[in-house]
DNA sequence: TTATATACCATGCTATCCCATGATAACCCA
DNA sequence: TGGGTTATCATGGGATAGCATGGTATATAA
């Protein structure tokens, strides 16, 4: 599971180093490569095992060939999906891509999501994070966990 | 269960030990690791299995991929969530963030819950606890128990 | 060359492991 | 019952390993 939120640096070549802990759960999955690819919904980069990737991949693929909705999906996410690779210290590169759609400078907010985990730049993070905890408040009796 | 309350002191390097009654009963529940959050609605940090937090994170993962509360209850919960671990004396060592929340200094007060317990700064608790006294007086006839 | 990528090495910080101490509680036995 | 002996537990500190981070050197492609 991914939890808690990390904070690292992009170094002058724009490596940054992945939390140890989402490492070592990556590899408890037995993971072979890892995925980025910029969220619709706001400026974070999703992060995720390929295999959840894959999935994704299959439910587009099963929309009709010929809903519209099948390119549009495919589009947004596959086609601005980026397959990343640790160096031997843990770090990965961000493409300029995510970069740009992040707004990332220097500072890396790493934010655990269970499943999955994203990367944002620290201060559009903490807005979102604030608005985030308003919304939970109010909708919290809306998501069931017995 | 986890009952009664304790006073347990931080050292210098923000350890703190946690009772040895509260510790065999989580391995009696077989519980490797916990995590640790800050309270939504009071200044207590909450502590629970690993399993209760791993549940949530599926119920979220059940959500589509794409829904906005999606990402408003992982960020809420799991990214202010902390995995700490047991060092071989039954101590945790607290993050940062959980102190901030709390307003722990160098003492802890752990109260138990029966499922689950909280942490708190001593003062903090003990104004807490007369509210939850006089609150519970006037309710006393809702609680039902068949 | 210039830029991009990969492997490898160095450093400082901090979390973790292991052992020591003192206090308190549980136990045992005359 | 009292007195002494062990366990148990909270607490402290030193040593060590892991981690984030910076840098160098080498290779690859535009």
């Amino acid at each position: 599971m991914f939890i808690s939120t990390y904070e690292n640096k992009l170094d002058k070549k724009g490596r940054v180093s992945v939390p140890a802990s989402y490492r070592s759960h990556l590899s408890s999955l037995g993971y072979s490569s890892v995925v980025c690819y910029p969220s619709f919904t706001n400026a974070s980069i999703e992060f995720c095992p390929q295999s959840r990737i894959e999935k994704l991949s299959d439910s587009i693929d099963h929309l009709s060939p010929f809903e519209e909705n099948r390119d549009v999906f495919a589009t947004s996410i596959l086609a601005d999906s980026f397959q990343l690779n640790f160096d031997s210290d843990g770090r990965v590169v961000l493409p300029k891509k995510l970069l740009d759609h992040s707004g990332i400078k220097e500072t890396v907010v790493f934010v655990g999501q269970g499943k999955t985990f994203q990367m944002w730049e620290p201060s559009k993070f903490s807005k979102f994070r604030d608005e985030a905890r308003k919304k939970a408040k109010t909708l919290r009796s809306d998501l069931k966990w017995s």
